[in-house]
DNA sequence: ATAACACCTAGAGTTTACTCTAGGTGTTGA
DNA sequence: TCAACACCTAGAGTAAACTCTAGGTGTTAT
């Protein structure tokens, strides 16, 4: 079973213009052309765009993705550098998803303070309440850099 | 109490070049400047700065960064625009904390897998090993779409 | 007084990941 | 047969967020 561009447009979200990229790039070695030039996407085509879509989605550029992609075609002799590769990878989500927390709790606190500003018509009334400055004071290191 | 642009340089770890760019970009416009052009930032300066790193970092553009501070510059009549902002952000928030969480799934797979081939020295062994099939089932809807 | 240093502006250059254009090929239904 | 359609390549263009260069100003330590 093979599969047009187009086929492969529907399929993934990605465009055309964007899977040939891919393939310029060197994220897909393998995919078929007929003597026209013409596009045929295998299973196992589709099935790397899918990996490839996780490793975009973790953080990694193209050109690292390519080189995953290199390692997994050259077998078993790269297995310590794929796996070193992921290592790194979990450590940087971990990371990433600590400071959205982070963010995550000062933009809430921005919301509920808006909220009851938008109620009483006026910021710095929010801003005074004492639940405002007692949640605030439980957010954050400075508090004060933080009434912008 | 000022601070020259080596100063907040150092206090940021943001860049003079940078510093500059955002200034030109609207995000600081209350940053003094002496006769002959030298800035001054003021601890009200520092406050932004802060905040714009938040806001940032909740992945704002800069130029959505400089509409809040116009609309903060204007005062309560802007309130709603505000909080829409913080709404739409902590959503975009939420989303986002959850495709790490898949993500971070994936990932955290691979590298167990990775773990085993480097033992046995081999990937297909690791992968058709039954607790990674097992795991992979658990974790992913099309399970064989994630074996790249 | 002169060299080092920190700062300035305007504008050009860089990087990443696309996105599009121009000009052309091959296939197919009326 | 001929128009519509899907596809092709090479290369140019775009957007965002910096980052740097060139040429200049003002201050300070020796």
């Amino acid at each position: 079973m093979t599969y047009s561009i187009g086929d492969v447009v529907k399929k993934t979200g990605l465009s055309a213009y964007t899977l040939r990229y891919y393939e310029k790039e060197g994220l897909l070695p393998f995919v078929k052309k007929n003597a026209s030039g013409v596009r045929a996407y295998s299973d196992e085509d589709l099935r790397w765009l899918t990996m490839i879509e996780c490793l975009k989605d973790s953080g990694l550029q193209i050109k690292e993705i390519r080189q995953y992609i290199e390692w997994f075609n050259e077998g078993d002799s790269t297995l310590a550098q794929r796996l070193s590769l992921f290592e790194n990878r979990r450590k940087i989500l971990e990371k990433e998803m600590a400071r959205l927390t982070v963010v995550m709790n000062k933009i809430r606190y921005k919301e509920l303070l808006y909220r009851e500003a938008v109620r009483v018509g006026n910021l710095d009334i929010a801003t005074n309440e004492r639940r405002f400055q007692h949640l605030k004071k439980k957010l954050f290191e400075s508090p004060d850099d933080f009434d912008k």
